[in-house]
DNA sequence: TATCTTATGTAAGATTTTTTACATAATAAT
DNA sequence: ATTATTATGTAAAAAATCTTACATAAGATA
């Protein structure tokens, strides 16, 4: 009687088929650290690795790291092991991609998006190209492991829909994933662009910060958070909409969202190009204004610092109630730099407490590229790797090593 | 080669001591629920109940639920196998307590605080004053379990400090854990009052709602998040500071923070109060000015009506950034009731987008009792009764029950 | 080259957990 | 009382995982 069962030190949540997670992540990168991270015996681990990499998975790095003995060996997801269609839905265009596993794009193609057009015919034409993309990326047997899109719009994350009226009309509650995943039979993903870029600084640029507060000011202003390494969501796939946070005054401009006083329509590129069209510049979209910046355009600028601070005030009150570690500013604008930056910084410093500033930084995002698309490949395949899936997944990989077909469900 | 491990459906982490914390928390109350919710398997489950009851910390309840066939008999943390020492330091008294494993409180008292004595001295007090209930709430072999403590300030939960310079004075990365681990050798927990307010509104009375925003008005104004189930603290532990959110105005008040424009400097307790005393009224907390309303005074109710207002900006501002499902308003204020709620209402539905609203309840908190001893007491159990530290635990108890010694180490 | 050091693999037995199969318990309905 | 139904316990074998112990690998250093 009493026989206490033995609780090994279960390093939170990695136990069974989390190796690949940790490999996938970057939270360990050598079998030693894998044992420490996991929890589990050397034999274990020696196991489970052994199953990765017959079934093509894993592998290992030419790279050593020196360890005063025999060297360690370091260990890699296997880019080439299977692919991942994903696409960016902006608000002109389409930007679809096939992905290896690092992820780096392998194909990619961009289709013009008439915003009208609707869910059904956007998702046929989607699916079109999605194949085409397959086809190219599926020429040396590898498998395509899902497909993951990113929209303009707020997201119900878990049942994959556009909730709520937005920029794309007819899809608020469209099946998006029963439409594609009768095309394509994989797991299908859904989520809002600003998450998907937060999620691509986390794991691409800041992976050792815990608390991010990525801010996107573009077209629109949005932003998206990383607390305690997971994207924050909030109940209804909402959170982080800091665009339209409201100072009241008498001459506040009216906003897309049909209220007065809006950050954005303060300060998002549609405004300031609003205001640079009032001044007589000819200006629509954020990019038009950064080209103005770019040409040194004095009323350009004023209007991005000021726009800075708009923002600024925005965030700092963000910055309140989140208490972040990392403020990373992306999307058109940033590419204003510091004429951006420095009224966010200002604004920040200025009202937020000591405690809640003294460790943060506030910087630039790096990417000039589309990091929606890289961000949607990370969401994929942290679920496709999770514990729960990696199971399943392998022995599709093994089936294929007897049977090199490569079966396309399209 | 090429075993194939089983990843049992691990539902979530709960697969080892967790048993103790599905019942704790009321994830599970029968042996049915156990097994759904750990995915244990039934002889496990079985067996680690078994020892669970064995040691005294679960019983069967009378309660049974029909069932079309045998009834279900209900399983229950037995409150009285072991006891907790709380205490919520205040701005002038401390409430210190002896809580059960409800918890409810089993003893208790309050003590006179002078905020200016530091706390060498205030810990030496509520030492001398843990071991009185302590010895009262042991008296029949009850172990202590732990020391949980409730601080109006932020505090680095991880470190177990209060961080930054605030209200006490002298406490700032003071050794709290230490100096009363050093007296009572068991696990000690310190946390920002609002945040364990939070915890009690959650756990007792909203554990369906996985995303609540508390927001306490009293002297001062806070609030606490818990997003998908679990507290959210930030980077410092200094989240959720809405009372510092600024609103410039011509007429801008001077904040205990040193700026102008504070929600606090336009809606705490201390700043209608003095408000008040500038019509002529005598008032100084945000008891003193809740008698006034209760009262019916017309300036009090004004300015009261004005506060749920400013708040509201505020807290608007927070629903758009971290789209929770429900807003629960506590603290003295709170007493106000529909005084105070209608402008939190009116601005938030006001200036947050449909999809934010549309699912959010705002209601005020039924307790009148001190909260955060309730949440320092939640708190404490989650971290005892957690999978890492039940086979500890339970040890303990097995031993207790062949050597009945109760052992102080006061 | 010999030795030291760390990395890594594997076999064998112990422990934990699951699965399977069967038995018993307690209530409602007949 | 009998039967149906759901709850619960237990034994035995299978599977997974851990511990222990030993063996081998590969570079650094003397």
């Amino acid at each position: 009687m009493g026989k206490m069962p033995n609780s090994a030190d279960l390093a939170a949540l990695e136990n069974a088929g989390g190796i690949l997670s940790l490999i996938a992540t970057g939270a360990a990168s050598s079998r030693a650290e894998l044992l420490q991270a996991s929890g589990l015996s050397r034999v274990t681990v020696t196991q489970r690795l052994n199953a990765l990499m017959a079934c093509g998975l894993v592998r290992e790095t030419e790279r050593t790291l020196p360890s005063g003995g025999r060297p360690t060996r370091m260990l890699a997801v296997n880019a080439a092991a299977g692919f991942m269609l994903v696409a960016n839905i902006g608000e002109t265009h389409i930007h679809l991609a096939a992905m290896d596993l690092t992820p780096a794009v392998i194909v990619e193609r961009t289709l013009p998006f008439d915003i009208e057009s609707g869910p059904e015919a956007t998702l046929v034409q989607m699916a079109e190209a999605f194949a085409l993309l397959a086809s190219e990326a599926g020429k040396n047997d590898a498998p395509l492991l899902g497909i993951s899109l990113s929209l303009p719009t707020p997201v119900d994350f878990k049942r994959g829909r556009v909730v709520g009226p937005s920029v794309l009309p007819g899809w608020d509650e469209f099946d998006i994933i029963g439409r594609l995943h009768d095309r394509f039979v994989v797991p299908v993903y859904v989520e809002n662009d600003v998450n998907l870029m937060t999620i691509y600084e986390y794991r691409r640029n800041f992976p050792a910060a815990d608390d991010i507060l990525f801010v996107k000011i573009g077209t629109g202003i949005g932003s998206g958070m990383i607390a305690g390494g997971r994207i924050f969501r909030g109940a209804q796939g909402a959170a982080g909409d800091i665009g339209h946070i409201q100072f009241p005054s008498p001459d506040a401009p009216l906003c897309r969202c049909g209220k007065f006083g809006c950050v954005e329509a303060r300060a998002a590129g549609w405004a300031i190009a609003r205001d640079l069209s009032a001044r007589g510049f000819v200006a629509e979209t954020a990019r038009d204004v950064i080209d103005l910046v770019e040409q040194q355009k004095p009323e350009a600028i004023m209007l991005l610092r000021a726009a800075g601070r708009t923002i600024g005030e925005a965030v700092s009150d963000a910055v309140s109630i989140l208490n972040p570690s990392l403020i990373v500013v992306g999307g058109t604008l940033a590419r204003g730099g510091d004429f951006l930056l420095s009224g966010i910084r200002e604004l920040v410093y200025q009202r937020c407490l000591p405690l809640a500033t003294r460790d943060l930084s506030i910087v630039l995002s790096g990417s000039r590229e589309d990091s929606a698309i890289f961000g949607a490949a990370y969401l994929l395949l942290d679920d496709v790797f999770s514990p729960a899936r990696i199971e399943a997944l392998m022995k599709r990989f093994l089936k294929m090593k007897s049977e090199p077909r490569y079966l396309d469900a399209g």
